[in-house]
DNA sequence: TATATTTTTGACCACATGGTTAAACCATTT
DNA sequence: AAATGGTTTAACCATGTGGTCAAAAATATA
């Protein structure tokens, strides 16, 4: 067995190839230039990952992992729906900042092969089943407005990753691109967009 | 003066070019693909429009704009903000559904060449610029719960879009995969995000 | 009908790109 | 020190790709 898995080189190539191809996407990345990224031989990529499309394969599998983690911590937990909601919210938005064009890379690769989806389908259904449950429950003991559970959880996401994806418009249009304002409105967002939410469906 | 602009060559071109860009990006499309699709030969791709970079910015131009259509006529109306928000969530969500893959056609373009926006600045500032007056008026009038203009009117978008640009997860995810389950709710969402968004904002 | 003009094509070119190969390099074992 | 096996490289290769060009076909003009 060796520890390739571990060394330096293998490390770089991963780096680099997580950068070039959600940055360019899969038709767009290069393999040069991920080699020149790694400061390797670009015969080296292919002697770790054999072709290109293997290469992405590892690099969507990771990407996809972070843009849908498993959140089963906060969602399971057995508090409040409002608190829950605050939770992810603010975990989920530090989240995607942390990589914040892993979103549009998922959703560009996705929208021309839906099929790569298909291996991580069970691991997100079982993730949100819970959710579903807590909702459902609440609207049925009358404590929140009645909402579908699909209808509020993708109401939740959309608030938190479409002005990520969709910043250069945002900074641009409403922030006159200026880089501090819109950051700061993002900040804000952590606990705004749950506050946006549960004004919607509680019930006064 | 040549009347080439209404010859049924170059419309079919910009047919088939819009569809492939549009499908597979700047870097995944194939003149020999759109000229193709478009059922001639490659060199005349390049008689009309010198090069893929042409072509592809007078693609980009027009999905800009149906992206991000001059809605004046409703945002201007001098009718209620509630009214206001109603209809432009209906004409947007059905806008979009006329071509849904132009969302993150755009945003992926704009996140590796932000640049593109530049042209469109005013154009869309202009167009939102009553908007964000309508909605502060409002806050001030205490009408509303007090909410940030700019964060408002991105909710909105946030909601209308998102939903449709996340297909393949939203479908497979929280419909079982079943695309009619997935329809009828974006169909729903035409008129039920307004009143998620409306509930949210309004005072009791 | 003859002549200019525009539209369309097949053949081609230069170059970028993903991928291969044989040899060199390097560390570890014997 | 020699042999072994994993790692790295330079040099190639085949193919795909954007783009060109000269000639043919079609269309307008005289």
């Amino acid at each position: 067995m060796s520890t390739a898995k571990d060394s330096s080189t293998e490390e770089k190539i991963l780096q680099a190839a997580e950068q070039e191809f959600i940055e360019k996407g899969l038709s767009g990345a290069r393999m040069q230039q991920i080699a020149d990224k790694a400061g390797i031989n670009k015969a080296l990529l292919h002697y770790y990952y054999r072709s290109k499309d293997k290469l992405f394969e590892v690099i969507f599998k990771t990407a996809f992992q972070a843009f849908f983690p498993k959140f089963k911590r906060i969602i399971n937990d057995d508090i409040d729906l409002f608190d829950k909601i605050r939770g992810f919210v603010n975990e989920y938005i530090t989240l995607i900042l942390k990589n914040p064009n892993i979103p549009i890379f998922i959703l560009h690769e996705l929208n021309s092969n839906p099929d790569r989806l298909s291996i991580f389908f069970s691991q997100i259904n079982i993730a949100l089943q819970p959710l579903k449950l807590h909702i459902n429950k609440e609207v049925e003991a009358g404590n929140i407005r009645p909402i579908e559970a699909e209808t509020l959880i993708i109401n939740i996401i959309a608030l938190c990753v479409f002005p990520v994806i969709a910043k250069p418009i945002v900074k641009v249009v409403l922030f006159n691109n200026d880089l501090e304002a819109y950051n700061l409105m993002i900040e804000k967002r952590k606990t705004e967009v749950a506050e946006f939410v549960i004004n919607s469906i509680k019930i006064n």
